[in-house]
DNA sequence: TCAAAAGTGTTCCTGTTACACCCATGT
DNA sequence: ACATGGGTGTAACAGGAACACTTTTGA
């Protein structure tokens, strides 16, 4: 389905005043980094909208498979944000209008739409994203440097930024961000990044192995100098 | 507004498919109740709908208010709920038809509902239930005896007991269950009510006293053998 | 031999749990 | 006096924080 036809018809298929914003989390470099797109000269986050026949909780999952190519990706759900003035500004209409689709005055997009929230952890080097017909492009940011961005989602990343950093000391979800097989030295920097502070190797060595969610797996070749790390993967993973 | 001007044109009103459901906490004679609705031989949660000129906080306050007659109260987002089958059942057409409510075909109100889960603690000597024209009556009933209710609200309301459960331990919230004033024995109770396991009193109270949220006021003239118990209230909170 | 990873241990500190008392005070 | 509320204290225990030290192992 391209934009035209979301534009034209999309009641036809979608719930109106309702859309799904995904905060697409990724780590790379050692850096926490977030996946936008381009509209315009500003970004935004990936979203969609709720089939008519589907479930939220399936929308969510398609919105991302369709982003980024992803399946079974952990997701979360963040907050609603409703105020009354969230619907595509002026500025949209000026560039729907120059991408050649048919904005008319009772589109059902130019209505308000109430936003739900989510943000997904994912592994940067699978994750393909996808460009829709009206994004000029895409972009994995720096969390902490953010381009200026289209309506609330500035503060739809910020509040999935803050939400990040208290659920990863509850939920130890935060290996989701990382290959399928990864060593406690990458867990341990992980976790330095996103709290933004030292935390003692030993100690959270010892607690993470303490969960058990982990399993240990014969040895890795890194070719680096010294002892090579055990590599680990959650428990219950299929193997490959 | 009526139910039947709801009905035939709810949608100027409201954004459709999107609904606000709140389970109202509240606590008495030492059990923990929420208010329900009837309607037909079952019952539901107390909700409303988003208007088109207002924020979802907005319309979560709103609701409450033209539910309870309640300002100003605790409110805290629950969860999505948003299978494919949320929609009034057969049942309600029946009910509808009867209740003299012209429920046409095209009705939005027969479409799919999305629900934006919230609870509410109130203090049920303060709260003022209102039936609205289509409602049979209403009733707080107890958290673990709860009757047979629409759709999937037992679900919503199981999700709150959860919630509050693991709430009221890092928030210290409970205290909004009960009067303005309160002492700490009552405190005391309703945690453990809510809880369902004894706590020190000793330690209770030096840990809610050690949060610093409560200010005690000139004692309690309760007419009870033995000492009377100091009144708190919540700092802040205006005289009267 | 060097460097990185992994494991063990020690000390200090904090908070929790489960009590036992004692004091205050209204009927 | 008795019952209830309020406050203090104590001993056992668990866990976190900061740190030192040893062992393993690959280049």
């Amino acid at each position: 389905m391209d934009y035209k036809d979301i534009v034209e018809n999309g009641e036809q298929y979608f719930l109106p005043n309702l859309s799904i914003d995904t905060v697409i989390i990724g780590y790379q470099a050692g850096i926490i980094k977030c996946l936008l797109l381009k509209i315009g000269d500003k970004w935004l986050l990936p979203g969609g909208y709720i089939k008519r026949e589907e479930s939220v909780q399936e929308a969510t999952h398609r919105v991302l498979k369709d982003r980024t190519g992803l399946e079974h990706t952990y997701l979360k759900f963040l907050a609603v944000f409703g105020k009354q003035d969230r619907q595509f500004s002026k500025v949209f209409e000026d560039f729907f209008s120059k991408a050649g689709v048919n904005w008319k005055a009772d589109s059902w997009l130019r209505g308000r739409f109430v936003s739900l929230a989510y943000y997904a952890l994912v592994n940067i080097a699978e994750t393909h994203p996808v460009k829709s017909d009206i994004d000029e492009a895409f972009a994995w940011f720096d969390f902490d440097a953010l381009p200026e961005m289209w309506m609330d989602h500035a503060s739809i990343v910020q509040t999935a930024r803050v939400q990040l950093t208290t659920d990863i000391q509850h939920e130890y979800h935060a290996y989701k961000l990382l290959a399928e097989e990864f060593t406690m030295p990458e867990l341990h920097q992980l976790y330095q990044v996103i709290l933004k502070e030292n935390i003692d190797r030993s100690r959270f060595q010892k607690k993470m192995l303490g969960t058990g969610l982990f399993e240990r797996l014969p040895k890795l070749n890194k070719n680096t100098p010294g002892r090579n790390p055990y590599l680990y993967r959650v428990k219950g993973a299929l193997p490959g």
